[in-house]
Order: structure tokens, then sequence, then C-alpha cells
DNA sequence: GGACGGTATCTGCAGAGTACACATAGTGTG
DNA sequence: CACACTATGTGTACTCTGCAGATACCGTCC
């Protein structure tokens, strides 16, 4: 089977993937979290359709980089959460992915706006 | 030194690649163009790092999928072009493509100004 | 003529990253 | 005691990407 499976228009304007990183750590910038606090906070930006796996496997990764540290926490809600707290060295990269994303949405009006100053076009 | 090979912040906000397929699709509604000069444009919307190899391969899932059609042309600066044009579906993807990037521009918005509003973190 | 740099397209492949499903378990409610 | 919600984690097949390399046309300079 040559599997040619149409990988189809899927961008429905919720932040791809590669925002993961990034706004974990933004979301961690007003004070520790836990994965799954951070789904429900992240699915309010607009990265709707992120995994819950891949939530825990990057906050590890984050740890094990050094950008947060991580300690078990009792819930009266439920079994205990592994509560994430940004490092200074993760407040540092909070703060360039910061600025990388202003760059990142600069970048976005250009290609939106490109196409709209060309008035030909909107006489198609 | 364990080598945890820092990944590192590698967010220098150039566009990710998850833009490509919506980026190339908007950069040929002024009209045809071909792999190597869409290359150049997408540069300019801050898609750097954008690999000519997946632009190409990128083209033809396009062209698979019905969003443009392509033909041979010659060239006076060096070899044959493969120049694609966008179809009528094409078209309507690449306008499906700019809705759902003004959302993702609103989510990345949203994003960046929640952490500027608590103002605590201003006076850090 | 031959070397070189720019233009142009395409493929091969190892490694990274993902989605999706599954496993486990605590807590409160009917 | 079944169920829903909270909560964390793993296994795996698949996809995607980056990087490097192959090919080739064109104009210029020596």
């Amino acid at each position: 089977m040559t599997t040619v499976d149409t990988p189809e228009v899927v961008f429905d304007g919720s932040l791809p993937r590669a925002f993961l990183r990034p706004a974990l750590h933004i979301a961690l910038i007003p004070g520790p979290s836990h994965g799954y606090d951070l789904l429900m906070q992240l699915r309010g930006f607009g990265l709707a359709s992120v995994d819950l796996g891949g939530i825990y496997r990057s906050l590890r990764v984050m740890e094990r980089d050094g950008a947060v540290t991580s300690e078990w926490e009792a819930s009266d809600l439920g079994p205990p959460r592994r509560v994430y707290e940004l490092s200074d060295a993760g407040v540092e990269a909070a703060d360039a992915y910061l600025r990388g994303l202003r760059t990142t949405r600069m970048h976005l009006d250009d290609l939106l706006t490109s196409v709209l100053t060309p008035n030909e076009l909107l006489t198609r």
C-alpha cells in the first residue's frame, strides 16, 4: 500500500506544538504549577490539541535542562501532584522565549499583511 | 561533564516549521513561483532556517493534495524551473490558512500579554 | 577550455519529535 | 462498588526534519 494518506489542512488557528516549550515556561512565570493544571492553562492559549503525555515529557526535559525544579505535593482532589517551579535559569529562558515570541509575532504580521497591501488582490 | 546536551533556547523568533505550508500557500497568492524563489520570499518572512529540500517536498505534497499545479519553465539564469500555481482549491486553502493565522496571532497575543498584565511581574 | 559561484531541483537517511493508546492510582458521589 | 474526575507516567509506530549529497544549467573570469 503506497499510503498517500492526505495530511490535510490541519491549521485551525491553534498554536502549533513548537510553542509548547515556550508556553510552558511562560505559564510558569506567575508561579509553580503541575502538568495537569498546565494543560488547562495552555488550552486557554489556543494550544488546543496538546497531548498530556507530551506535556509531562516536556516538563521532564525542562527539568533535565535545569529550567525547572520539581517536588511532590499532596492534593485533596486526587493523587499527589508533581509541582514544577522555574529556576533562575528558567526565568531567563522564559524571558528569552518572550522576546523570541514577540519577534515571531512581528513576522506573523509581515506574512499576514503581505497579502493585504497589494490591493490588486482584493479585486480578485 | 555528563553532557546533558542542553538543546537550549533555540527560539530565535523565526517562524517555526508549522508555518511552512501556510506560508507557501500565501506566497503563491500573488502569482505562480518556483521552489528556489519561494525560499527567498519565505526568508523575508522570518522563516529563516527553512530547508530547500523541505520546500520541494512540501510543494509536491501540496500538488498531490490538489492545492497547486506545476509545470516546467525555462530560465535564462540557470536550469529549468518547476513553477507552481495555486488551483481553485489552493486559493481556498490559502484563505483558510490566512484565517487560521489570524487566530494564531490572537492566541499568541493572549500568551504574550498574559504575563504582562499581572504587574507584580513588572516589579521583579 | 576549465574553474568557480549562483541558480535550480531532487533524494537518502539518521535522529528527533508526535499522536494515540494504555497503565496506574487517589478521591468523591450516587 | 461503579463511575467520573484528577493526576502522572510509559510504549510504540509513525512522521517530520535537518543535513548532506547528487545532478545540472548558466555566465564570468583567467
